[in-house]
DNA sequence: ACCTGAACACCGTTCAAGT
DNA sequence: ACCTGAACACCGTTCAAGT
């Protein structure tokens, strides 16, 4: 059956406790078998088997492959947007040049922490649903990198979501880049590095000093 | 069968011209049917009909659907690398700020001239052996912007090809954004405007001046 | 409440037969 | 040289039967 025409989020909740595990257990084998196999070769048959459940019961809780895979993938941005808001929230009122360190390297940290598993997940970022599900979670980004910058004491931000938009959104790339070519520790570091200038070399040609001119 | 399983490139070369008529026709319909239906109800079939040609042609000239469809999103990037290889070629020799703006613009309108293409391509992102492609394609740009930042008259980079990543990756978060979200046009002119001066800034923070330090 | 796995439909791919 | 389309294998999904 077509997988696009019915509704995806109506998954099933487990009710006993034995059921929650099995459902953990399903996330877990599906990770696996995307970094075993790849995202070609995961197979829903692949992900029970090696769950140690029969298919059928994957489908009473996931109502379709794709619905397994963005709850996986959800779970890993949901995680590092959590980290991105705690850094926000660690730096109100700081100097501009200090909030745009420590909310790159959250976000930077945070995929590098088990690049694996990252890079594994961008395989999913494709199936028609996962555009909406990255949009989502990057908004919850740029909301709270906004609300911290307009808290910035030494700038002043005309368009402080235009700016939490760019900086959320402009890490993406090169990180996503790292995690492809599978870049060795020292070029990370590097790059770490240079794009905490570049975050505040936009942050300090986008703010005005609030005071004198 | 599996698609993984074979190489991938060997696809066969049109002889005579009507055939080299039939792949592109091919093509053309691949990308048609990414339009109106989307990835997931991309069927080689579906494509082949479209074509008008029958399943069997389309096999002919694309060994699997993941080569037919790495070969529509290979089209794609090709192009839009040759605008930032021109706008490369164009400002050499020009300052910093203008190579940034001519470079980051080059990619931006590259990307919107066809909006609706450019993001059902982004659906093809996923299957193994895009992110490859990805790659080859940015290195690409990162060598033309690599050897237009060393030519730039008031501004000496210590690591041009650092900045060059950063340049050509950075801009690939906010642009994919707003092409899933749709934004409106008043929107993406003013991002496109934010991210020059993002570049700016990073130039001037990542080179030093030549003479007068 | 939860699990099983054979059965069904659909899609990627092939190949013998055509022009 | 190029095209056709029925046939085959594999995988997503269901559902009747079990505990």
């Amino acid at each position: 059956m077509p997988p696009s025409s019915r509704p995806l989020k109506p998954r099933k909740r487990p009710v006993q406790s034995r059921s929650a595990f099995t459902v953990e257990s399903i996330r877990d084998a599906c990770i696996q078998v995307l970094l075993a196999h790849g995202a070609e070769r995961l197979t829903t048959t692949r992900v029970a088997d090696r769950a140690g459940v029969s298919v059928g019961t994957l489908y009473q809780y996931f109502p379709n492959k794709q619905s397994l895979l963005l709850d996986v993938l959800e779970r890993h941005l949901d995680g590092v947007v959590r980290e991105v808001e705690a850094a926000c929230a660690a730096t109100r009122n700081a100097d501009a040049a200090t909030i745009a360190a420590r909310i790159v390297e959250a976000f930077f940290d945070a995929k590098f922490r088990d690049a694996d598993t990252s890079r594994a997940l961008y395989a999913i970022g494709s199936d028609l649903g996962a555009p909406a599900l990255v949009t989502r979670l990057a908004q919850r980004a740029q909301r709270a990198v906004g609300a911290t910058l307009r808290t910035a004491r030494d700038r002043r931000f005309e368009h402080p979501e235009m700016a939490a938009y760019l900086l959320s959104t402009s890490v993406i790339g090169p990180v996503q880049g790292l995690l492809e070519s599978g870049a060795p520790a020292a070029r990370v570091a590097a790059l770490r590095h240079e794009l905490v200038r570049m975050a505040q070399a936009y942050l300090r040609a986008a703010g005005a000093r609030p005071r004198s001119a």
